[in-house]
Formats: C-alpha cells, sequence, structure tokens
DNA sequence: TTTTCATATGAACGATTATTCATATGTTTA
DNA sequence: TAAACATATGAATAATCGTTCATATGAAAA
C-alpha cells in the first residue's frame, strides 16, 4: 500500500490545449456569477408558478396570492427576487400594485425548459 | 385600533376569470417541480462551468478538475446532478470516463440567459 | 386625520445544498 | 494478484434559501 501522488491522467499535450481553449471560450467570472443568480431564480416552483400567472394577465399581488393559494407575504418576497433579476416589473394603481413580465427571454428560457422535460 | 379582517381586493368578478385562466393554463404539480428542478441545476456557477467545457471537448472527470481548479471529489459530485438532469452523458475508455452534452437544449438555454444578463 | 386596505420587509426557523474528507469501486499495469 | 490510477460516494459542515410572523410603509376612504 503505498503513497498515492499523481497529477492528472497521462497525455499532458491535449491538457494545454484544452486548457487554453477554455481560458479563450470560458466567460468571464462576474458573467458566471450573474448567470448562475438568474437561474436560481427560475430554481422555485413558487417563482415558476407566479411567471406563469404573468404569462396570462398583468396581475395585483393580491390576487397573485389568491390564484396560488399562497401568504401574501410569501408572493410579495418572491416578487422582489423577480424583479431585483428584471423578470418582472411592477406598476401601482391606487393601493394596489401590478406586476408584468419584463422580458421577452423569459418565456424563451421556460419554453425550452419544458421542452427538455418532456423529452421522455 | 381595529381588527384587519379582509379577503382581497375588490373586483370579485375579474377574479373568478383570472382564476379559471391559471387553472386552465398552469402546468401539472410534477411539471412545475421538474421545471424548477432543472432550472436549480442551471443555478450554480460550478456546473455552469462545466458545461462550458464540455461545450468545447468531451473531457474526462480529471481533466475538468485540473480545467476548473477543482477537487476531482466535488467535480464528480456536480457531474452526477448534470447526469441525473440528462444534461451530460458518459463514457468509460479504460481507467478514464469521459463526459459530454446529451443535449442541444443546454446551449439553447444558457445562450438565453446570457442574452438576458447582457441586457444593460 | 383616523381607519382600512394593499403591499413590503426584517428576523427567525427549518430545509436544502456545495464542498471537503475519507473511503469505496472498478480498471489497468507490473 | 497486488499496486496504482481514475472516478464515485457517504457523512459532516457551512452557507444559502423559502416561508412564516410581526410590523412598517403608503394610498384611499370615512
Amino acid at each position: 500500500m503505498k503513497k498515492i501522488e499523481y497529477e492528472c491522467c497521462e497525455a499532458t499535450e491535449v491538457h494545454e490545449e484544452l486548457l487554453a481553449l477554455v481560458r479563450e471560450k470560458m466567460p468571464e467570472e462576474e458573467a458566471l456569477y450573474d448567470l448562475s443568480e438568474l437561474f436560481k431564480v427560475f430554481g422555485d416552483s413558487t417563482r415558476i408558478r407566479i411567471l406563469f400567472v404573468l404569462f396570462e394577465a398583468e396581475v395585483c399581488v393580491c390576487d397573485l396570492a389568491a390564484a396560488l393559494g399562497m401568504t401574501q407575504s410569501a408572493v410579495s418576497h418572491q416578487l422582489r427576487i423577480l424583479k431585483q433579476n428584471k423578470l418582472v416589473k411592477s406598476r401601482r394603481e391606487g393601493k394596489s400594485i401590478f406586476y408584468s413580465l419584463a422580458d421577452g427571454h423569459v418565456r424563451t428560457i421556460i419554453d425550452q425548459g419544458l421542452e427538455h422535460i418532456e423529452e421522455e
């Protein structure tokens, strides 16, 4: 039983080639962070459900909570996250605040996700 | 200072209309769950970085770890998650196991995300 | 100008998750 | 077959996150 001490696979030439390619094509640290933060927003079924409601209409917080069977507070917290990430926008009308989609990408991203999970 | 006790906004007719629309258009509970699970996978910068490497080539675990400056163990754990969600596939060749993209949707979803964050 | 209504938000709690460490599995080579 | 190599995985820990509760803000109505 000897000590294990090695670096990596054998073909060291291929490594350099790969490392160079990765360095060239990999987005900046900040873009990678922003990208994962964006997808994190889609990674919660409550927020997905909110988006599906907003696909149909501009809706106030109160109605969103009723439509989803959730607390006003919980919905409000999630709307804040959606807004921070520019996926929804809001508009005040009297006492109510109406939310709607901010962007066409939202629908495209969700549709691609649906396509993926529908494949068997 | 009285007790607060009310249901929702006033226009009860609009509510019914909205609730009916939501019931019709909202995907099944299971689809919503699967969808959020899928996006959760994209919601981590380590996994995003792995995917960007795999955009360029079929790579073994060892090289992935080297290219990303990460532990073999950490990479392996994340590859398992990517594979469970059918975003990557693997192939054994001798002692090494090579990973590659499983699907064209992966690139589309990431590109849409990039487009979104690049807008201002 | 109080009261009511609609929404936002801070703190707290429980649940989930990414990494690390140690070790197991499986393949090749000596 | 025993040692080395490549990868996988279970347990533990720290960090992140969604919901709830209580309360704050801000607008409208009485």
